[in-house]
DNA sequence: TTCCGACAGTGGGGTCGCAAT
DNA sequence: ATTGCGACCCCACTATCGGAA
């Protein structure tokens, strides 16, 4: 049996309540694709890379809750590492756990979980075909919630208003809609799922510029944003999506202008430093984005245009 | 004719391993 | 010892094209 692809969400706003739709929260991990038969079970990355070394806890872990299902389970899911302190599932830790060796103490200081939110086969059967309310009722009927192995709950006929509220609350990523008559289609990126990322925004400092490449070349690749943390203008990352071609043509040609060889701004890494090209910080922007890093970074950035009615002295870097 | 899905391309924040410096 | 780079993760988004509606 192949171990299909994931099926995908496409981003968009979340329909409104009605019997159609079912909401789940939204998990921030990394996705995966669990199969289990005789031999145990093992697990394929969003890309079909197998990641069953990375994850021998919970490869043991799903083998224990699947033992008297038999042979030819297919399980998708989100790989989470919850952060001990608030319990939200925190992308940080799980990328030290991405990558690291079997023999990696990481294994054991970094604890994840498998997030089981769809069935796509059972005793070697596909159930792909069967809309989601019969496979996600089929889901909880298995109950391998087990140790690390969670089912989280669904809902349908609800405000997801509510449910959005809650996701923030939670320190969660936001809420993904689904059509409760819709077939899982392995691979494609399907308008019968919905993804609503919670997203902030934020106004960042230009500080300097980087040239782009391939159709961008001789335009903005990226912009590099600052915000002032009491006397420092500080670096809090670059953003390099969201502009039309037009915008970045635009934007080339009125940083040619405030051109200026001395960055006053703190904290960039040294790599950005080394091809950037630093302006007087006087434009503000408009940027979306997911959260901070730990550095303080945005994550997932987008640029939402220029802020001529704002001031550059009065723009502070963000706090969440 | 318009819209949608799929794909390619460009850009971001990270971690890790490994080679080059 | 440090730096740079590619391979993977997570993405957001634009531009394009062909086929469905």
């Amino acid at each position: 049996m192949r171990v299909p692809a994931p099926m995908l969400a496409s981003p968009g706003t979340l329909p409104s309540a009605s019997p159609i739709w079912a909401f789940e929260m939204k998990w921030d991990g990394q996705r995966a694709i669990a199969r289990c038969d005789e031999m145990g079970c093992r697990l394929w990355s969003r890309n079909l890379r197998e990641a069953t070394d990375y994850y021998p806890d919970l490869a043991a872990a799903l083998a224990e809750a699947t033992q008297a299902l038999g042979d030819g389970l297919l399980l998708d899911g989100e790989i989470v590492a919850p952060d001990p302190a608030t319990g939200a599932p925190s992308f940080g830790r799980l990328q030290r756990r991405m990558h690291a060796r079997p023999t990696s103490a990481l294994l054991n200081e970094i604890r994840v979980e498998f997030v089981v939110f769809d069935v796509l086969a059972v005793d070697g059967v596909s159930t792909m075909d069967q809309p989601y309310l019969a496979r996600r009722t089929l889901l909880d009927r298995l109950a391998v919630e087990r140790g690390r192995v969670r089912v989280p709950p669904f809902w349908t006929d609800f405000d997801p208003a509510h449910l959005m509220d809650a996701a923030e609350q939670a320190g969660l990523e936001g809420v993904i809609a689904k059509r409760t008559d819709s077939v899982y289609r392995p691979g494609t990126r399907s308008r019968a799922w919905i993804k609503a990322p919670i997203r902030r925004s934020a106004e960042g400092i230009v500080a300097a510029w980087i040239e782009g490449t391939g159709a961008n070349a001789g335009t903005v690749g990226s912009l590099v944003l600052a915000g002032y943390d009491g006397p420092d203008l500080r670096y809090i990352g670059g953003v390099g999506t969201g502009f039309t071609g037009a915008d970045r043509r635009a934007l080339r040609a009125r940083l040619d202008e405030i051109a200026q060889p001395i960055s006053m701004m703190v904290g960039a890494p040294r790599s950005v430093m080394a091809i950037a090209r630093t302006v007087e910080p006087i434009y503000v922007v408009d940027v979306e984005y997911r959260e901070l890093t730990v550095d303080g970074s945005l994550r997932h950035p987008s640029y939402r245009g220029l802020r001529p009615d704002r001031s550059a002295l009065e723009i502070a870097v963000p706090t969440r």
